[in-house]
DNA sequence: TAATATACTGTATATACATTCAGTATAATT
DNA sequence: AATTATACTGAATGTATATACAGTATATTA
């Protein structure tokens, strides 16, 4: 593929957007309207250098007859991949998100929300592994046994969860290593971010 | 969504077609020709009535101003997941492909081949877990350490790759409580599938 | 029994569109 | 110094296209 000018760039950009918005590819009129140019000529020398470099067919005397050579899939926007920040809640915040990843919401069967990165090996025997990702559902629908990312004033931590009474909670760990973390709701507030509903090992 | 005659679901999947095929939607005599009328008319009509049942969207005045209201999304054919079956080798024949995976290639980074559905805890502390998917990449490029998807005569399994020296090769598992294979290529026969390069937990 | 929807052919026409030609101007190559 | 590519305006034109109008015919609904 060769190089492409920024104003080439700008009309093959505003072909894409107008084929998601409307299903149909735009015509020169289109084109100029879109980008502000007063002539019909501007967009049609823009198409032929794009068709020249390969970025377009165009199909000759044809009304809206371009393609796009590389059309951007539909955008499923992707999930965020959110670190476990030492302190403080793991929010979608931009600051907290390491990259997005493309697969279908339904991946996981009931939907998710976004991956964590986990940290650690506390949840190992329950065969989650360093840096692995956890898909994670908002929920508060939480029942006993449920892999849980939970807040503690402002450590995000990932356990099994426990309710031993109304008023405490166990958070436990899949890792001999590591101790229960015994919560009583009177004197420490908990926050369940939501609930563990996959995972996914990258590498 | 309402009912839908037989000729006018022809008129739809002929403009899903020729979407898929060129890029942008037909005009009334694109469709003519594909279906064999003799007169816009016939598509002009057959568009309206698709329009008035909520099918397709129509631009007035627009040539090609036909969109889909649900388009079929372009089958990015997805990944077959393969069930470990008990005797013979995992192949990609369809009676062993229990469905498919929509993710992208590149998901676990250097792109992988299917997903072969985990039996058994020989590598829990490994992180992989029974009825994990595993991420299969079919290579010959194997290095000690490597978690390896190998066949001995008409086992399948899963295992951690050691060669100890040219004749022999150790299939280690990650839990104690599994016992090391130790093979001699000079009296057995092994095959190495591929490798794990990633991992997908459901639920 | 009169509408209404389906399923077409055939003709006609205003306009939506692609596309060429004629210019102007700047920057990058050769 | 002469091309060539980029980046436009502006006008002109043939045709590609949507779309209305006039028919014919069958099946279904009210």
């Amino acid at each position: 593929m060769k190089e492409i000018t920024i104003q080439q760039n700008k009309v093959l950009d505003c072909i894409q957007e107008y084929i998601n918005k409307t299903g149909f590819p735009p015509t020169r009129a289109n084109i100029c309207k879109e980008l502000g140019f007063k002539s019909p000529n501007s967009a049609e020398t823009h198409l032929r250098a794009l068709e020249k470099k390969g970025f377009i067919n165009i199909e000759s005397g044809t009304s809206r007859g371009i393609s796009l050579v590389n059309p951007v899939e539909v955008e499923e926007d992707g999930f965020p991949i959110i670190g476990l920040v030492a302190a403080g809640s793991p929010t979608l915040a931009s600051e907290n998100i390491e990259k997005t990843v493309n697969c279908p919401p339904t991946f996981f069967g009931s939907g998710f929300d976004y991956f964590l990165r986990v940290r650690g090996l506390s949840m190992k025997d329950a065969g989650i592994m360093e840096d692995d990702l956890i898909a994670v559902k908002k929920t508060q629908d939480i029942r006993n046994g449920d892999i849980v990312v939970a807040r503690i004033e402002d450590e995000v931590t990932v356990k099994y969860f426990e309710r031993k009474s109304p008023e405490v909670v166990h958070l436990i760990p899949a890792n001999e290593d590591f101790k229960n973390i015994e919560i009583d709701l009177r004197e420490t507030e908990i926050h369940i971010e939501g609930k563990s509903v996959g995972l996914i090992r990258e590498n």
